[in-house]
RNA sequence: GGGCGUAUAGCUCAGUUGGGAGAGCGCCAGCUCGACAAGCUGGAGGUCACUGGUUCGAGCCCAGUUACGCCCACCA
C-alpha cells in the first residue's frame, strides 16, 4: 500500500459515507459496468426492467426499498459474470402531470382549455425536460446500478410506435371498441378513469325517503336514495317481482315529483324487498346498477349531471348547481311539496378518484374499451403453471382471482398528455380509421377531412408494454433478442392488477413470451406510527435525507432488514444497524489491511480457529446466497450482520490479534482472503462501503462491482473445528459472566486450574484467567475451571454466586426428571429427543455434585 | 357481503418439518482491552391476544372469540 493511502486509512477511524459515495459512484460510471452490450441470450443474461417511476415523482421509500432489492440481485448476478442489464426509465404519468401543470395554470388564472392542446403539450414537454429526470439522479444516490445510458421514457418516439401497433392489433382483433357506457367520471381530472383507479371510502350521507305518487290511484311509492339530485334523471321505479305488496302496481306508472315525467313501475330481481320500502328509483344515467337495469328493460337514459360536475340543462330550475348544491335544493323543494317523508343518517361506501381525491360521478359516456377476457386466458395459465412465479404464494391467488373475473378496461382519457389514441374519423364518409401512422387520406372515400380522436390512452396502457417496448419492440432489435424475457420483477402489491397483470397479458399477446419469470411482491414500509407513508398526510420519510444522515448503504441495509412479507413500520434502528455495520466493516478492514503481512490472500487453515472462521464464512456465503435468490432479503442481510459482528469481529479478530500483530503469514493470508470474500458477499446489498474498503485491498485488480461473487466452498465446512471453537467461546462467556457476577475488577487476571483437556488458547486470554495453577485453594468451579483464591476475589460474593447456581441447577434437574418420568414422553417421543434430555440431566447432576 | 393478513420482550420485528422463547434498538452494570465510544463485556426483561381441542409434548396443528389492517364487491 502506498504511504499516502496507508496514512489515509490509519486516520479514518470512522466510515464517512458522504465523502465516499459520490466518488465511488462516478468510478462505476466511468468503468461502464452498468452498460452491457446486447450479446448472449436471455437465458444466459440477466435483465430487469425497473418499474418506471412517474416523471412527477421524487424518490420515496417505496422506490428506495424496491431499488435496494433489485440492485442486490442485479449486482449479484453481474458479479457472477452474467451479462446484466437493469433497464432504467420513467413513465409519463398522464393524470399526475396534468395535476401538476393544471395547478400551475390555475395559479396563473387560466385553464388548459384556454391554453389549447398544442401549447399545453409544449409546456408539458418543457416541464418533463426540466424536472422529469430528478428521480433518475436520486436513484444514483441510492447506488442503483441501472444502465443510465439506456434510459427510456414511455413517450419516446419508438415507444409511440409500439403503442400504436398494439392498439391497432387489439382493435383489429375486436378487443378494443368504442361504446356509450357507464363509466367512472372523475370531476377532478375531468376525465374518465378505470375501475382500478377508484377507491371506496366510508361516508355518512343522508338517506332520503321520497314519495312518488302512483298515477291514477291514491297511492304513493316511497323510494329511498342518498342522491336525491339524481331523481331528475329517473326513468322508472322498480320493485322485486316476488314482492306481493307491489304486485298490482307493476305495469302502472308513477309521476316523478318536481319534474312530472311518467315513470313505468317495473319488476327486477336486483331490488331487495328488505331494504327500505322495497321500491327503488331507477336512474340509468347516474348509477351503475340502475344503468344495468335500464339496459335490461330498455329504459331511457337521461343525464342531468355534466362532465364539470354540475347539473345541466336537463335539470330545469337546478341547472348550473354543483351536485352538492343540487342535493340540498332538491331536498328543500321536496320538503316544500310535502313529498320528503324521511331523512336518516346513512353510512355507506362511496367511490372516490384515487388520483384527484374527488367523488366519482358515475355517468354514461362514449369511451374506448378493451375487453380483457381473451387476453387473460393465457396470462392465467402461465401463472397456474408457475411459468411466471408470483411470490409470496398468497399474491398468486389474488392475481388469479382477479384475472378470472376480469372486466373490460376503459382505456380512453379526456386528457392531452399521453398517447393520443391512433384513431381518425373521416369527416366525409364518417369512417373510423385505426392505423399505426397518421393517414393522409381516408382509405374508404379518399377524403382528407380527417380528425384524430381527441382522447389519450390510460397511462397503464403504455406501461403494460414496458418490458418489451423499452427494448425496441416491435423491431427485432439486438436488445430485445438479448434481454427479453427479463429475469424478475419486484413490486408493491398495489400495482399487481394495474401493471403486473397487464404486462403478463400484453407480453404474451405481443411477444409470445412471458415478460418475466419471477414476480416478488414485497411489503409496504409504513410511517413510524404505523400510518401509510404519504405526502398528503405528511407522513412520508425522505430517503435522500436518510442517505444524507447515515449513508446509502445504511438505508439499503435498513430497508432490506425491515422488509418482509408483511407490512412493517419504518425503523430508524434498522437503518442505524446498517450504518453500524458499515462502520464495523470499515474498521475491521482497517485492522486487517494495516496489519497483515505482505502475502497473497489464501485460505490457510493453519490453526483450528482458522478452520472455524473459514467454515463459518463458507456456510454464511451459502446461506446468504440462497436467501438472496429466494428474495428473502431481510434474513440475508441480518445474517451478514451476524457473521460480521458475531463471528468475524467479536471472536475471530479478537482471537487472532496476537498472531496478526506479530505479522504471522498464515493468519494474514487467511484474513485477506476472508475480507475479500466478505466484501464481495456484502457488495450487492452495501455497495459503497465494500467498494471503498476493497480499494485498499492488496489483491485488488479492478472494481468490486465486477469482482466475482463468492461461491460457497463446501470443502471448508468443518464440523470438528466449529464444535471445538464453539466450546471455547461458550466457556469464555461463562467465565466472563462469572467474573461480572462476583464483581472481579475488569483488569484482574485470576489464577485457576483446568480439569481435563486444556481449552483453546484464547479462552484464558479473552476471559482474563491464568490457567497456570499458581495460587491457593480452589474457591469455585466454572465448568472445568477451578478458580483459585486470590486477593481480587470477594469470598462472600463467590459464595452467593455458588448458591444461586445450585438453585438454578436444582430447578433444571427437576424439570428434566419430570419430563423423563413421563411414560408417554419416553415411549412416544423420538429416541434422539429422549437421549438429549437424559444427557442434559446427567450434565446438570454432575455440575451440581461438583459444586458440593 | 366475500377474501387475505396480523396479534410474541418497553419499541420494531424474527421464529424452518410441533421437542427447553430469539434479534436489533432501548434499559441496567462494568470497561480509554495497540480496528471501531457509531466501540467492548456482562445482565435484567415474555401467561407467545383469548377460549376450547388434538398430542407424551403446542408460539407453531384444528375449531371458535376479540382487536387491528389490507384487497375485492352494483344493495338504493
Amino acid at each position: 500500500m502506498h504511504a499516502a493511502k496507508r496514512q489515509q486509512l490509519e486516520q479514518s477511524t470512522r466510515y464517512e459515507p458522504r465523502e465516499v459515495e459520490a466518488r465511488v459512484f462516478d468510478e462505476w460510471m466511468e468503468g461502464g459496468y452498468f452498460h452491457p452490450e446486447p450479446t448472449g441470450t436471455p437465458g444466459e443474461n440477466f435483465s430487469v426492467s425497473i418499474p418506471p417511476p412517474n416523471v412527477t415523482g421524487a424518490l420515496h421509500m417505496g422506490h428506495a426499498l424496491n431499488g435496494s432489492m433489485q440492485d442486490a440481485l442485479v449486482r449479484m448476478n453481474r458479479m457472477r459474470g452474467r451479462n446484466t442489464l437493469w433497464l432504467l426509465g420513467t413513465d409519463h404519468a398522464s393524470i399526475a402531470v396534468h395535476a401538476v401543470l393544471e395547478r400551475e395554470l390555475r395559479a396563473e388564472g387560466v385553464s388548459r382549455h384556454d391554453l389549447g392542446r398544442e401549447r399545453f403539450m409544449e409546456r408539458a414537454w418543457a416541464w418533463k425536460e426540466e424536472y422529469g429526470s430528478q428521480i433518475v439522479e436520486q436513484l444514483k444516490r441510492l447506488g442503483a446500478s441501472c444502465d443510465y445510458e439506456r434510459e427510456r421514457f414511455t413517450l419516446d418516439p419508438s415507444y409511440v410506435r409500439a403503442v400504436h401497433k398494439v392498439f391497432k392489433h387489439l382493435y383489429d382483433k375486436g378487443y378494443i371498441y368504442r361504446d356509450n357506457y357507464m363509466v367512472n367520471w372523475d370531476p377532478g381530472s375531468r376525465s374518465v378513469i378505470s375501475d382500478l383507479e377508484v377507491e371506496n371510502r366510508e361516508v355518512t350521507d343522508s338517506l332520503f325517503s321520497i314519495d312518488y305518487p302512483v298515477e291514477g290511484i291514491d297511492r304513493v311509492l316511497t323510494v329511498a336514495t342518498v342522491r336525491p339530485e339524481t331523481m331528475l334523471a329517473d326513468t322508472a321505479v322498480a320493485v322485486n317481482p316476488a314482492d306481493e305488496r307491489y304486485a298490482d302496481l307493476v305495469g302502472k306508472f308513477c309521476t316523478l315529483p318536481l319534474v312530472g315525467r311518467r315513470l313505468p313501475i317495473i319488476a327486477d330481481d336486483h331490488v331487495d324487498p328488505e331494504f327500505g320500502t322495497g321500491a327503488l328509483k331507477i336512474t340509468p344515467g347516474h348509477d351503475v346498477n340502475d344503468f344495468e337495469i335500464g339496459r335490461r328493460h330498455g329504459l331511457e337514459e337521461i343525464s342531468v349531471i355534466g362532465p364539470d360536475g354540475r347539473l345541466n340543462e336537463q335539470a330545469g330550475e337546478f341547472e348550473g348547481m354543483s351536485v352538492a348544491e343540487a342535493r340540498r335544493a332538491v331536498a328543500a323543494r321536496l320538503r316544500e311539496e310535502g313529498l320528503l317523508r324521511d331523512e336518516q343518517p346513512y353510512t355507506h361506501a362511496v367511490p372516490f378518484s384515487h388520483r384527484s381525491g374527488e367523488r366519482i360521478e358515475p355517468l354514461i359516456s362514449l369511451q374506448w374499451f378493451c375487453r380483457m377476457d381473451e387476453l387473460a386466458k393465457p396470462a392465467i395459465e402461465v401463472v397456474e403453471r408457475d411459468e411466471v412465479r408470483i411470490e409470496p404464494e398468497q399474491w398468486k391467488r389474488v392475481y388469479l382471482e382477479w384475472m378470472r373475473n376480469i372486466r373490460p378496461w376503459c382505456v380512453s382519457r379526456q386528457l392531452w398528455w399521453g398517447h393520443r389514441i391512433p384513431v381518425w374519423y373521416c369527416g366525409d364518409c364518417e369512417e373510423t380509421i385505426v392505423v399505426e401512422e397518421e393517414p393522409e387520406r381516408c382509405p374508404a372515400c379518399e377524403g382528407t377531412a380527417l380528425r384524430q380522436e381527441e382522447d389519450v390512452l390510460d397511462t397503464w396502457f403504455s406501461s403494460a408494454l414496458w418490458p418489451f417496448a423499452t427494448l425496441g419492440w416491435p423491431d427485432e432489435t439486438p436488445d430485445l433478442r438479448a434481454f427479453y424475457p427479463t429475469s424478475f420483477l419486484t413490486t408493491a402489491r398495489d400495482i399487481l392488477f394495474l401493471w403486473v397483470a397487464r404486462m403478463v397479458m400484453m407480453g404474451i399477446e405481443f411477444t409470445g413470451e412471458i415478460p418475466f419469470q419471477d414476480v416478488y411482491v414485497h411489503s409496504v414500509i409504513q410511517a413510524r406510527d404505523g400510518r401509510r407513508m404519504s405526502k398528503s398526510l405528511g407522513t412520508g420519510i425522505d430517503p435522500l435525507e436518510e442517505i444524507d444522515a447515515r449513508g446509502a448503504d445504511a438505508l439499503r441495509f435498513g430497508l432490506l432488514a425491515m422488509s418482509s412479507t408483511q407490512d412493517v413500520r419504518y425503523s430508524d434502528a434498522k437503518v442505524e444497524q446498517g450504518s453500524d455495520l458499515a462502520n464495523k466493516l470499515w474498521n475491521a478492514g482497517r485492522l486487517i489491511l494495516l496489519n497483515a503481512a505482505e502475502v497473497e490472500p489464501a485460505p490457510r487453515a493453519a490453526r483450528i480457529e482458522d478452520r472455524w472462521l473459514l467454515s463459518r464464512l463458507e456456510k454464511t456465503i451459502a446461506s446468504v446466497t440462497e436467501k438472496l435468490e429466494a428474495f428473502d432479503f431481510a434474513h440475508a442481510v441480518q445474517e451478514c450482520y451476524g457473521f460480521v459482528y458475531g463471528e468475524l469481529c467479536d471472536w475471530y479478530l479478537e482471537i487472532v490479534k496476537p498472531r496478526l500483530y506479530e505479522g504471522e503469514e498464515d493468519v494474514s493470508a487467511t484474513l485477506l482472503y476472508a475480507l475479500e470474500r466478505v466484501l464481495a458477499l456484502l457488495h450487492p446489498t452495501m455497495p459503497f462501503v465494500t467498494e471503498e474498503i476493497w480499494s485498499f485491498h492488496p489483491a485488488r485488480d479492478g472494481h468490486l462491482a465486477v469482482h466475482a461473487f463468492p461461491v460457497a466452498d463446501e470443502a471448508r465446512f468443518d464440523e470438528e473445528a466449529e464444535a471445538e471453537i464453539a466450546e471455547g467461546i461458550a466457556l469464555t462467556r461463562r467465565l466472563r459472566a462469572w467474573r461480572d457476577l462476583v464483581g472481579v475488577p475488569a483488569k484482574a487476571v485470576l489464577p485457576a486450574v483446568i480439569d481435563g483437556m486444556a481449552p483453546a488458547e484464547f479462552v484464558a486470554r479473552l476471559s482474563r484467567f491464568a490457567f497456570d495453577g499458581v495460587g491457593s485453594e480452589p474457591v469455585a468451579s466454572v465448568g472445568p475451571v477451578r478458580v483459585l483464591a486470590s486477593a481480587e476475589l470477594d469470598a462472600e460474593a463467590v459464595g452467593e454466586r455458588l448458591a444461586k447456581r445450585r438453585e438454578e441447577l436444582g430447578a433444571e434437574i427437576q424439570r428434566a426428571e419430570r419430563k423423563l418420568a413421563n411414560e408417554g414422553f419416553v415411549a412416544k417421543a423420538p429416541p434422539i429427543v429422549v437421549e438429549e434430555e437424559r444427557g442434559k440431566l446427567e450434565r446438570y447432576r454432575a455440575e451440581l455434585a461438583e459444586l458440593g
